[in-house]
Order: structure tokens, then sequence, then C-alpha cells
DNA sequence: CCGAATCCACAACGATACTG
DNA sequence: CAGTATCGTTGTGGATTCGG
């Protein structure tokens, strides 16, 4: 589904195969902590003890999972320096530079509706 | 977190609790079935029936749940109508449809880029 | 330092049944 | 039709450990 559009009947073979991806796709990205780390990293380029840090509340699981995760899907670049200890950095790519756009305007709605949200759910709540 | 810029040190009591709560809000919204909802509403005004119809792979439990979240934090507005039997629906407030725009993106995004990414996968796993 | 694997506690989820 | 509650199962995610 993802596609804005209805689709069309009857159903095509491409279009269903092509449909079930964009949602596994989507299913992999709207997660918060894949979110997150793109806002993390954003222009940086960052080490994966300094994605720990910056992004409170991830445990290291996570954290690698979510990474290995993106990294397959082409969203970030994963650059091991072979010294001793090793070093990792992982930077955004062009399709995870594009999708941070859309995520920083997620972040933007957060702060501009912040006063509203917080109004509607107490009187959700009372 | 959410916020792109880095908080200033000493850290203040207020922009921590707003920080936290920008966070859950955020790990509310930043879920696949809240943003599948909020693209499937998108302008119409639609029944739980309607929705559970047009959203694949949803269950019941977790239309109402995401649909109960959703409304306590102002991004649907919910009317019941008192006939028999009951008649439910849900549309976008105006929170809610500002979301839906990023929401849009990330939609464009994962169609643009779909191809990148099949190819990236073929990549990564081979 | 980074990553993978194991264990297991607990939350999420689906199925079902019941109410207005 | 829509919503809530309960129950049993699945699976997510944290803690820990070991390995490169």
């Amino acid at each position: 589904m993802v596609t804005t559009k209805h689709s069309s009947l009857p159903p095509n073979a491409d279009l269903t195969r092509a449909d079930s991806l964009a949602r596994e796709i989507f299913s992999d990205i709207a997660n918060k902590w894949a979110l997150l780390i793109i806002e993390t990293i954003g222009d940086n380029t960052m080490r994966f003890s300094a994605l720990r840090q910056g992004i409170d509340g991830i445990s290291h699981k996570m954290l690698t999972q979510n990474l290995r995760m993106m990294e397959r899907n082409g969203l970030v670049e994963r650059t091991v320096y072979p010294t001793v200890p090793p070093r990792v950095e992982y930077r955004l790519t062009d399709p995870g530079r594009a999708l941070r756009k859309t995520v920083d305007g997620m972040c933007d709605w957060t702060q501009r509706y912040l006063g509203d949200i917080e109004a509607s759910r107490r009187r959700f709540d009372g």
C-alpha cells in the first residue's frame, strides 16, 4: 500500500510485489529508533559509541540491529577502520539524507504542536 | 532529543520536560500503524470498518488501540452517531492533516527509492 | 571498540467472546 | 457496528558474555 492512490483493479502481479516491498520498507523505517538514528547522524559522521551516547535510552542491541537494517536498505554507509581497537563510522547516504528531510518535518511538527497535544491529552484524560 | 540542535548545558528543568514529552509523542506516532492510519484517512471521513478494510493486515485491536492514542493526542476526531447499529466516523484534525504532509513525504520517498533500496538489499544479502 | 549470540522477562499482538 | 476485556502465544528488547 503506502501509495496514496488506490490500486486499480484487476491486480497486477508486479504492482502487488512492488506494493508489498514498499510496505516492508515502510515498516522498517517507520520505527522510532530508525528515525532517531537518522536525526542524530544528520550531516555528521558518527561512531557507534557516539550514536549510543547521543540517542537517549537506546540499547546496544537496538542500535546495532537498526544500523544493520539501515545499512542493508542503503540509508547509512558503514566504514570500518581496521585499527585496534576498531573504529566504525556511520554517515547518511544520499537516500538517507533525502529521508532525513521528511523526518525533520516530523520533528518540526512535534515541536509546533507540542502544546496542542498536551492540551488534547488533558482533555482526553480528564 | 527530537530537537535537531543539541541541548545547551546546564540542563533546564522545563526544557528536559518538554523534551521528554516530545520523545513520548514521537514514539507514539513513529510507528507503522499510526502512520498508515493517517495516510488511509487522508482527506476522507472514514468508518472504523472502512479503515480496517483499507489497511491491510491490521487487527481490530491494533486499529482501536492506535485510534484511541491518536484521538488522545488530537490527531483524529471521533464522531459517534447514536444509531443502531452504531456508526463511528474518524477524520483528521488540523494537527493530523499537518502531520499527514510529512507522512506523504515518507511515502513519496519510499516510491522514489524503491529500486535503489532493492538493489542495496541484494548487494548486502549477497 | 564494535558486533554477534544467548538467555529470558515482559510487552505486544491475534483470537475470541461479550456488551451497548 | 464498534468497543472492551481476557487469554494464550509470539516476539521484542535488555542484560550479559564472548570474540575479532
